[in-house]
DNA sequence: ATGGCCAATATGATTGGA
């Protein structure tokens, strides 16, 4: 079982890399980032007839979120719990059976929080917390739980190119690393750092700066397990070839391999 | 050495992203 997570930054602009990457990757299941469409604009029929299920949770302009899966659907949930007044689309789970066995998975557009000192941090920061209940109360459960998606959380500094510039900014400030760690602490296992702790596992490369060509990266786009799907890690990496692609996502897929038999 | 982009919107300037 191979689940992955990419956040597209627009799905309709990224339809032909998507395919051709499903094509080549051949993931069952992949939760998708940043769509930023409407659901009724989002394009399901090429997906479709690659022989994916789609669940969408989009929007006007901004955030989406999609889970597309080889097996079928038996729950699709839009939207965290926790806080009525909060309309982005940044959140979808969905139970998934793949034979005899059924797998909760998310995909997670977390708030990018900058600038701080705006309203945009705090509201990044209760995100987590809320993020952070869900989780716990989903862990209860003690089923196989995938929480796949764009974190915007520079976990250490061996996942940024220069950490002493990040240092007061949203993405890996003290406080939105220790929210990360409260989350992990939790019992998760974040599928990268399970398989490697090289440095400079980047999936993401500002298109500004010639960020990309000087390999100036960060590592914010994470797969994290429950205990139960943590003990099924076979493998995970990252698919840094799409972003030499043609038009490309400002990030790139990551997946991991559970063995669920 | 420095700076460099991309997507959506009724759109040609602004906002958001990271």
């Amino acid at each position: 079982m191979r689940i992955a997570t990419w956040n597209v930054n627009s799905i309709k602009q990224r339809v032909e890399n998507l395919t051709a990457w499903l094509k080549e990757r051949s993931p069952d299941i992949v939760c998708l980032q940043e769509t930023k469409c409407v659901d009724d604009a989002f394009p399901r029929e090429p997906i479709e007839a690659l022989g994916y299920n789609v669940a969408v949770h989009g929007q006007k302009t901004f955030n989406g979120v999609a889970i597309l899966s080889k097996y079928r659907f038996d729950e699709v949930t839009p939207g965290l719990p926790g806080d009525p007044e909060d309309d982005h689309a940044r959140f979808i789970e969905a139970v998934i059976s793949a034979g005899s066995r059924a797998l909760r998975v998310a995909s997670i557009y977390l708030p990018n929080g900058n600038p701080v000192g705006t309203d945009k941090y705090p509201f990044k920061i209760k995100w987590m917390e809320r993020l952070y209940h869900y989780i716990s109360d989903r862990l209860k459960l003690e089923e196989e739980l995938v929480l796949a998606g764009d974190y915007n959380v520079i976990p250490a500094p061996e996942d940024v190119h220069n950490p002493a510039a990040w240092i007061d900014d949203a993405l890996f400030r003290p406080q939105t690393r220790e929210s990360f760690r409260a989350l992990l602490a939790l019992g998760l296992t974040d599928s990268i750092r399970a398989t490697s702790d090289a440095p400079g596992l980047y999936t993401f490369w500002d298109y500004q700066a010639g960020a990309w060509q000087k390999n100036q990266g960060l590592r914010i786009d994470h797969i994290l397990l429950s205990p139960r799907a943590a003990d099924r890690l076979v493998s995970a990496g990252i698919d840094r070839h799409v972003r030499s692609w043609e038009k490309p996502s400002d990030h790139v897929p990551v997946y991991a391999d559970l063995d669920l038999n």
